[in-house]
DNA sequence: CAATAGATGTCCT
DNA sequence: GGACATCTATTGG
């Protein structure tokens, strides 16, 4: 399978909102140390700007947590949530503007057998169904914030192929209960892929039935 | 299948 | 002190 070559800064350097749908279809790809590469397709991401509510950039200037995503784009933002999770974005738009992707979810291709090592299940549909599953599928941690997408060979972004609109669905952000909450998050049509989600959230509807845990 | 509790860092009021 | 871009295990229908 043909994976394509590094997407460039100049893709990063753009709106988060118009980065978000373009990065499905795309492809992270983790090489180890010993040469191992893990590698998944993006099937769900979400975006998030400053000056939005739900976004950790909201107030306009970087905290020591979020400093990277202030920072110049094509490089990953990893931050810790609710005491014990790790998650995984890619920072966009100008230096100086806090924006990023959030990664939430992806379909495993190569690499497998490390990734449920590093999450200590089996399941391919519950590998990398979440953004904090992902991150934990791709052995990435507090270490890898930071890590240039496009200079650091241990971690990049492929081009692979992006959807065409109509494979492309789109609802409210998972987890966001913030009055005015806008249609930011993005995600493949029919993928098994797609994270779960919260219960009560509406995109329920538009989820395809196979893409459920049991 | 749905609902809930627990884990507990970081930032905010 | 409380909320949070989450996940897992467990309980109940």
């Amino acid at each position: 399978m043909r994976l394509g070559r590094r997407l460039p800064r100049s893709f990063f350097a753009r709106p988060s909102t118009v980065v978000a749908p373009e990065l499905l279809g795309r492809v992270l790809v983790r090489t180890l140390a010993d040469g191992t590469r893990l590698a998944g397709r993006l099937v769900e991401v979400e975006a998030y700007q400053q000056g939005d509510p739900a976004s950790h950039s909201f107030r306009g200037r970087p905290t020591p947590r979020t400093e990277v995503m202030f920072g110049p784009p094509g490089r990953l933002y990893v931050y810790f949530t609710y005491g014990q999770h790790f998650c995984s974005n890619v920072v966009t738009g100008p230096k100086g503007v806090g924006s990023a992707v959030l990664l939430r979810a992806a379909e495993p291709l190569e690499g497998l057998e490390v990734m449920a090592k590093n999450r200590g299940l089996e399941d391919v549909r519950l590998l990398c169904s979440g953004p904090a599953r992902l991150t934990q599928a791709f052995g990435i941690a507090r270490a890898e914030n930071g890590t240039d997408l496009l200079r650091d060979p241990s971690l990049i972004l492929l081009s692979g192929a992006m959807l065409a609109p109509e494979a492309i669905a789109v609802s409210t952000r998972v987890g966001v209960n913030v009055g005015g909450e806008r249609p930011w998050r993005f995600f493949e049509r029919g993928s098994a892929f797609v994270s779960p989600g919260r219960p009560w959230t509406p995109e329920r509807a538009e989820r395809p039935t196979g893409s459920r845990r049991s």
